[in-house]
RNA sequence: GGCGAGGUAGCUCAGUUGGUAGAGCACACGACUGAAAAUCGUGGUGUCGCCGGUUCGAUUCCGGCCCUCGCCA
């Protein structure tokens, strides 16, 4: 029999990492991290990326496999969580797909199948955006070639107004056929870990705390040492814009705490606006005293044969 | 104690020439197929400090009181 996949997710700072722990030492597993942001390097305290000791405990994969100026996306993403899992179940071994990155757990187990696109080209379109009337004439463009992409975004919405341009143009065939036909899922059991949202938020403010103890700053200090803008894509994790504020003397840190978490909490929102539409989803209370096993459970539920 | 400024949404504030009020942020909900911890959309949640007066009607005008901040004692 395949040894089963197991998704484990949730808004951040909700205690996945505990819960992956305890499973995949009664499960004797390895854990695929799907997290957009641990795939960085040099970027821990602020990811909240699992220990070294923790690593040691159990093998974590796809976390530091990236440079914070090196373009990594969910493709990027999809092809190595593919090839890890594989890997894993060759060994014989259960896969825990650990994270709160709901998009990267989707491309992997729902195989997505992203168009392709063009860096050059998407580096023009956004030039032709930002020029004179570039918003009208884009949209005008994007509303000529794939109408029903220029009913379905929202014109505001430029990054995707240009993406949706970019692939249309780079490959011939609208953005909005994109993803009409897919692969079956992978059969996988989804875990959900669920939090009321006054007890998240405190959480939340613990662990901010608790990463500047343990020298957010610092890190923030050495990754703009080492060259790395504030401006990538990678230091658009949450709250790496304000720590820059704050180290160059832009803003008071008691005044970043405030905004971090609140970037955190809207976060939240958004992690759970998308795992709740996924009917797949066991959603268990984090604070539940044997959620050990009701976990446990929900995997060897589905795991039975299904009748037929 | 005197003078001045101010008390309006959870916060910072705007406003109503008298007809029970609106921005940003927070918060809530939603979208999402190559930046996704990104990007974008929707929603006002309120004894307008308290008591009284004028008025058909007061958050708005008048009086008193309470509170906050600043300056002076």
């Amino acid at each position: 029999m395949q040894p089963p996949l197991v998704v484990l997710t949730g808004a951040t700072a909700v205690g996945k990492t505990e819960l992956a722990l305890a499973l995949a030492a009664r499960l004797d597993a390895e854990i695929v991290s799907a997290d957009s942001r641990q795939v960085y390097r040099y970027m821990d305290v602020g990811t909240a990326k699992p220990s070294a000791a923790e690593r040691a405990a159990v093998p974590h994969h796809l976390v530091d496999v990236a440079y914070p100026d090196q373009p990594y996306s969910v493709v990027e993403y999809q092809r190595a969580a593919t090839r890890t899992l594989a890997a894993i179940a060759a060994r014989g071994r259960p896969a825990l797909l650990v994270g709160g990155s709901p998009h990267y757990l989707q491309a992997v187990v729902d195989r997505i199948q992203p168009a392709g696109g063009s860096r050059p080209l998407r580096a023009w379109l956004e030039r032709a955006d930002a020029g004179d009337r570039g918003h009208e004439r884009l949209d005008a463009w994007l509303r000529a070639l794939d109408p029903e992409a220029a009913e379905r975004i929202d014109r505001q919405n430029r990054r995707r107004v240009l993406r949706a341009l970019e692939v249309t143009l780079a490959n011939g065939y609208p953005f909005s056929q994109v993803g009409r036909t897919r692969e079956a899922a992978l059969p996988a059991t989804w875990i959900g870990l669920r939090r009321p949202r006054p007890a998240l938020h405190a959480r939340i403010g613990g662990r901010i705390a608790a990463m500047l103890a343990a020298g957010w700053l610092d890190e923030v200090r050495v990754l703009l040492a080492m060259g790395f803008a504030p401006t990538l894509p990678a230091m658009s994790a949450t709250g790496y814009r304000e720590m820059v504020r704050v180290v160059r003397g832009e803003l008071e840190l008691t005044e970043a705490v405030t905004q971090v978490q609140r970037a955190t909490n809207a976060f939240v929102r958004r992690q759970e606006t998308w795992l709740r539409a996924d009917p797949r989803v066991h959603w268990l209370d984090a604070d539940a005293p044997n959620l050990v096993d009701q976990a446990l459970v929900a995997i060897e539920t589905d795991a039975q044969p299904a009748e037929r």
